[in-house]
DNA sequence: TTGTAGGCGTTATCAG
DNA sequence: CTGATAACGCCTACAA
């Protein structure tokens, strides 16, 4: 069904259809309700990709996300799609990996379904291989980092203050009487080594710098968080505390400790980020920086419909973090 | 940057670049390796929505999911996209809710991307409304509806027997001394009719029709599987165990025990479904009825494959439910 | 108020 | 082996 058909049906011509659909005006209020009408009874519905070869807007988005299967991953794709959605957008969800090469190829990807823009999620992305990617091949299309910034025309950045949001996270296990603070996690996205960098700042305050353990490991699952712990202890007994860069791990953390029988937190205190609904469900719950996942995803998309509708943005916004304290601390 | 551009820079007609582009025989090898050059030269990429409308097949998939944050939809989700992208195809993920009515808008804009295909995510998907629209709107494209389905002659469904699984379910908290078991969820969708009819089978085998106990409660989410338990406990004190329809709403059962120092298993026991990582992570951890939808997201990948390849599949497929038996029974 | 013609980027058909 | 042409479904000048 295409407007020549319904056309024909109304004796009329394609542009007049097409008017009608587009709600164009100096049509024949007759002519007009005639041709609703046709397009009601045959349940016509335009053919957006032929409509985004003419108009040059395909009313796609491109949203690119490491891994769907993440909590925090996944609730931000999902108010970025609704809200999108209410604007007549469409949302192209890609799982790019945490891999430079798998980044650039889903650019490539949707480059060549011409998206209208795109929503970066996760600092990760902050990196060379996806700035000269988008350099190449995304001149035009407004692109949203959520979770970061690069230095291109084009890229509007979320940041969010992970910085600042760890040192608070010293801050308060300080307050417990805690002295001897772990850092637990990799340092290979720009978000983790902001954390890093709160941590020591939090660290040095208190004239802890001698107490200062960075234990680096390699994922972020709560195998890992479970393992990492496990090291960790035997290698510094006297550890009293330990902030983790993902609530995951920080759930394997809470394992482990629940198996040896040691108190949380009077014994050992526990933080992770993200505030996903895992640290609500652990045993003690888990005390988190919520780095604001779903106002991110909601600025995201506001600045991306700005954007289109031609209106102005500031480049770089920052939203602050928060703790939600727990039983976990 | 399209075909003419390149075609031009080689001195050649746009249609000599196109066969070059996609590979056709015919061409002498001195030009194709000319126009292969200035194709890698200048970053070309055909343009997806052109092709689409020429090729009629836009190589996209509409993949339809109640909401991307539940954790066994985003598992199915990535599967399917990952699976999906590999034969070049791009999945348009749409949360369409738990309503009939935003089901059918949903469709209706799958309808307007002409779509090559759709993959449904639910039994909740199986109802006369989604069933119209798809009537209506998507006679051609093939379809697969995962765990249910619908008698339309494009529609595939996989099958899961959950039925079969809640029957096992029973066993086992039979074969654990409980005789008093609840069944906690509501009905409203076929797959969780399916559930209650497994268990009441299982109840009947057992000679304990007496004992059965239905408690609906509204939502899946953990809150009304904490305030579940609390009004169940209140009518029914001799309960001794709940299946219940989702991992998330037994979570909240095990935080209500916990909470007032009820021992699992010993005094109640608990079971949940889906087998997602929030049963892994309670303290303690929940016993589940994997419904394979890791499983299930491959399979309806590859049925959507094989149909758009010109193969033909089964109409139904069943898979297998597992229990995957952890600390709460 | 409505129709005609041209074009968006691509591919297929038919000539040459 | 290669080029011209029409077509996919839609929209927008321009003309009537």
């Amino acid at each position: 069904m295409t407007i020549y058909d319904i056309a024909e049906k109304a004796g009329v011509s394609a542009s007049t259809v097409s008017r009608v659909i587009n709600n164009k005006p100096g049509i024949k209020a007759e002519t007009r309700e005639k041709i609703q009408k046709l397009l009601k009874e045959y349940n016509y519905t335009p053919d957006e990709n032929a409509r985004g070869l003419v108009n040059k807007a395909t009313k796609l988005i491109g949203i690119l996300i490491p891994d769907i299967r993440n909590n925090h991953h996944s609730d931000l794709a999902y108010v970025v799609e609704k809200k999108l959605r209410e604007q007549g957008y469409c949302s192209i969800i890609l799982n790019a990996g945490y891999e430079h090469k798998t980044m650039a190829e889903s650019i490539q990807i949707l480059e060549q379904r011409k998206v209208d823009g795109i929503i970066l999620v996760g600092s990760a992305f902050q990196n060379d291989r996806v700035e000269k990617e988008l350099r190449q091949r995304m001149t035009h299309a407004p692109i949203v980092l959520a979770n970061g910034y690069l230095d291109l025309a084009n890229v509007h950045g979320i940041l969010i203050d992970e910085r600042n949001g760890t040192k608070r996270l010293v801050d308060l296990l300080y307050s417990k009487g805690k002295r001897h603070i772990a850092f637990m996690g990799n340092l290979n996205t720009p978000s983790n080594q902001e954390k890093f960098y709160g941590y020591e700042e939090g660290m040095e305050k208190y004239g802890l710098t001698e107490n200062k353990i960075l234990f680096q490991v390699s994922g972020i699952e709560k195998e890992s968080g479970y393992r990492g712990v496990k090291q960790l202890l035997s290698e510094h007994p006297d550890v009293d505390s330990v902030i983790c860069v993902e609530d995951l791990m920080a759930v394997g953390v809470i394992r482990y400790l629940n198996e040896l029988g040691i108190k949380i937190p009077q014994q050992i205190a526990v933080t992770g980020m993200n505030n996903s609904i895992l640290g609500e469900i652990t045993f003690p719950s888990i005390t988190t920086l919520d780095n604001k996942m779903i106002d991110t995803g909601l600025m995201a998309a506001q600045i991306l419909m700005n954007y289109l509708n031609g209106e102005n943005n500031a480049q770089k916004v920052m939203l602050f973090s928060e703790i939600i304290e727990r039983e976990s601390t």
